[in-house]
RNA sequence: GGAGAGGUGGCCGAGUGGUUGAAGGCGCAGCAUUGGAAAUGCUGUUUAGGGGUGACUUUAACGAGGGUUCGAAUCCCUCCCUCUCCGCCA
């Protein structure tokens, strides 16, 4: 959520920096409002001070025992007066406030300064890679085909039990996911990230706090009876830990690293990866969530990427980092960089991990923020989150880029002490 | 699911419908004391919105939302949450 009162102060410069994301954003209506409410407040503040001002002077009247005073007849009369007038005016400000808030909600994060400016995905920034592009094998399979074969991954029987775009592991093809499971929270955890295991169920709150609602309603999962969702990501329940919480500013800054189940609609995506494990109704995923002083976000957002790379760089997965443009960010970021890793079968790169700095954004929403000693008031933290990485992705990737001249696959170094075993 | 108890500031904990943003304590900060510290003493210590360059001023907030009243932390209603006991349960 952006703050009302730099859209007041400089609306222009606000309009400019939501332009760049090449949408059409209208901030005219929220500033009329805005303006409006404002008078509406000042009136009922006045209004409000004589009440209690005449509270007062009733209190005192009874009790120097003058309890059937003309004088307290005609104050009360007057009280009564305001009171209507209060009545008046306040259901109007708070329709008004309301509008507000839905307008507000409904804005995305202003582009960080240093993300480079671009219409769409073509203008987003290569910054670097790593690894070779294994062109594989003449006969090699793509991911989904040797999962089959290797009787390690059911589709068919997961539709039946399900529906379309869920997956079943079995055998050797569960244990490597747990391994990856383990690998990186292991690594995460040495690394300085507190482990969470966070509720896969959360309430409405928690989606507006991270910005999935208002606007994404239809890409969640809702359970009907019950004012809760299932997560999209460990993001959502892993950052609203600190809603409405005030830290103390040594406590600065928090890393925590959290495996959960992720669950998402995939509302409009008919057609898209309707094969293998890329684009799943429910897949697993370690994320890393930070908190932190806004003067440091932007090196913990570079480290925050390092420590998603590290764990591609530890199973010799070829990947590069894309930084997203203007254009082709996501709804709460102010700056991102996507991970991506090389799938052979494909001959492509494809996202495995997106790594956000939101600012301010998700803390205004869900009111976290920090206080440090000796100064007055509070500040809102900065919230920066990424995949490290996306199981099923980081699976696929593995499946295919370590297929080996027997049609087996290598399973990496650092996954065998979790597997006890070389290939699969 | 049934029965009961309770939600007050960073924490603990008082609270009578009337100048209570809220006693007291802890914690924290500053000052004094000390060779230095502990102990002690004094002072200060919530957040958010509006107005003002500013000292400042004004409004709101005692789980949330309504109601009664000139006036509500205090009385009434609804909802949420927590705890205890019983039942059920991995």
């Amino acid at each position: 959520m952006l703050d009302i009162k730099l859209l007041r102060s400089q609306p222009n410069q606000i309009q400019d920096r939501l332009n760049l994301r090449g949408g059409t954003i209208d901030l005219t209506e929220i500033l009329a409002l805005d303006q409006t409410v404002r008078e509406i407040e000042t009136r009922r503040s006045h209004l409000e001070a004589e009440s209690n001002d005449i509270g007062k002077q009733v209190g005192k009247l009874m009790q120097s025992g003058n309890k059937d005073g003309v004088d307290i007849q005609a104050l009360k009369d007057r009280a009564n007066e305001i009171k209507h007038q209060i009545a008046n005016i306040e259901p109007e400000e708070k329709v008004i406030k309301e509008q507000i808030r839905q307008l507000l909600l409904v804005i995305p994060n202003l582009p960080d300064q240093t993300t480079p400016i671009g219409k769409n995905e073509l203008e987003n920034i290569e910054v670097r890679n790593w690894g070779n592009e294994y062109k594989g094998l003449p006969d090699l399979l793509p991911h989904y085909d040797i999962g089959e074969k290797l009787g390690i991954m059911n589709f068919e029987r997961a539709v039946k039990v399900s529906q379309s775009r869920f997956v079943t592991l079995l055998g050797a093809g569960a244990a490597l996911e747990r391994a990856l499971i383990q690998f990186m929270l292991n690594t995460h955890a040495q690394r300085g990230y507190q482990e969470v295991l966070p509720p896969y169920l959360v309430n409405s709150a928690s989606l507006l706090g991270t910005g999935q609602l208002p606007k994404f309603a239809e890409d969640a999962f809702k359970c009907a009876e019950d004012d809760l969702w299932l997560i999209p990501t460990a993001e959502v329940p892993v950052t609203n830990l600190y809603r409405d919480e005030v830290i103390e500013a040594e406590k600065l800054p928090i890393y925590h690293c959290a495996f959960t189940p992720c669950f998402r609609r995939e509302a409009g995506s008919y057609g898209r990866d309707t094969k293998g494990l890329i684009r799943l109704h429910q897949f697993h995923k370690v994320e890393l969530v930070k908190f932190v002083h806004p003067e440091r976000s932007h090196s913990e957002h570079e480290s925050l990427v390092a420590d998603a790379e590290f764990i591609l760089q530890a199973l010799k997965l070829p990947y590069r980092v894309i930084e997203l443009c203007t254009g082709d960010l996501g709804f709460g970021a102010a700056k991102c960089y996507d991970l991506e890793v090389w799938l052979p079968s494909a001959n492509q790169y494809r996202e495995i991990s997106s790594c956000s700095n939101f600012n301010d954004f998700q803390s205004r929403r869900a009111n976290i923020r920090f206080k440090a000693k000796k100064q007055k008031g509070t500040e809102f933290v900065h919230t920066l989150n990424g995949s490290a990485l996306a199981v099923g992705r980081t699976m696929a990737a593995i499946l295919e880029n370590y297929q080996d001249a027997q049609g087996r696959v290598v399973i990496p170094d650092v996954l065998q002490p979790y597997m006890g075993r070389e290939y699969l």
